[in-house]
DNA sequence: ATTGTTGGTCTCAAAAAGAGACTAGCACTA
DNA sequence: TAGTGCTAGTCTCTTTTTGAGACCAACAAT
C-alpha cells in the first residue's frame, strides 16, 4: 500500500503524505493563494495591462474594497503583482503583474479558457445532479 | 473608458461588468468550484487513477471527513467526477475522473506544475515581503 | 461481547468573507 | 466658505464557510 503515501507526482518533488508537514507541498503552498475566489479574476485583469485600484473595483463590481486590497495584498506578497503608489494629488495606486506573475498566467490562461469552452457542460452536469438528488 | 467595463476576453465569452449578472461568467463559475482549498489536491489524485473514500482521507491526512465529503460532492455535481457504490459488506464507495474532469486537468496540470517548478521564486517573494514590511 | 472498518452525518467553535460606515487630503463648485 | 466628490484604503459587524470531533448502522473478526 505504498501507493497511498504518495501523491503530487505531477509537480517535480512528490509530496510524502506519510510524514506530512502542512507547509511543504509546493502544490497546496502555492494553490491555495491563486484558488481564491477573486485571485484568478484579478491575475486575469492584470495580464492584460497595469490597472488602478479604483478600476479595478470598477471592472469587479461585486468585490468589497476590504476583499479587494487583501487579495491585492497576497498576490503582491507572492511576487505576482507589484503595487506602486503615485504621490499625485488624490494619491493613485497602480498595480502591475510582474514576470513571474505573466509565467504563472501562461498555463493558468489555459485554464480559464477551458472554463469557457467547457461551462455548457460543466451546468449541464451540474443540472443533471440536481435533478437526480430530487428524485 | 470602455476597457473598464469588458473583461475575461480570453475565456472566449467576454463579460460585460457593466451589466453585470453574476452567476454568468463562465470563468468565474466554474473557477469558484475548482479553486477551493482541496478540490486540485483531490483532483491531482482522482487523475491518476480511481480512489476510494477512506484511500482519500488517508492520502491527505489533515482533510476532515466532512470537507473530504463536501468537496467530493461538489467535484461530482460538476462532473468531473463520478461516484460508484458498490454493496459490499462494509459498502465501499469509489470516486473516478471523468472525461470531463480529465479534460479540466489537462490544463491543470501545467498550473500544478508550475507550482513545483516555481515554489522557491514565491517563497522568495513572499519572504521579501515580509521582510520589508517589518522594516 | 468488544473491537474495527465502511462512508458518511450532526453539532459546535473558529476562521474567513461580505456589507457598509468612516478616514484624510485635495479639487471643484456654489 | 461650506459642501461634494475623488483617491485608497481601514474598522466594525454580520453572515458564510471551514474545521474538530462525536456519533451512526451494519457487518466481520476476535
Amino acid at each position: 500500500m505504498d501507493n497511498i503515501a504518495r501523491v503530487n507526482t505531477l509537480a517535480g518533488e512528490p509530496c510524502d503524505m506519510s510524514t506530512w508537514d502542512a507547509g511543504n507541498c509546493p502544490v497546496r503552498d502555492v494553490m491555495n493563494q491563486i484558488a481564491g475566489k477573486w485571485s484568478t479574476l484579478l491575475l486575469e485583469a492584470l495580464a492584460q495591462r497595469p490597472y488602478r485600484f479604483g478600476e479595478l473595483r470598477r471592472l469587479v463590481p461585486d468585490i468589497s474594497q476590504r476583499m479587494l486590497t487583501q487579495t491585492l495584498r497576497d498576490l503582491q506578497r507572492d511576487g505576482y503583482i507589484d503595487r506602486q503608489v503615485f504621490p499625485t494629488k488624490p494619491p493613485s495606486v497602480e498595480y502591475r503583474m510582474t514576470d513571474l506573475g505573466h509565467s504563472l498566467f501562461a498555463p493558468l490562461s489555459k485554464v480559464l479558457a477551458w472554463a469557457g469552452e467547457n461551462h455548457a457542460a460543466v451546468k449541464a452536469a451540474r443540472a443533471k445532479y440536481d435533478a437526480s438528488e430530487l428524485g
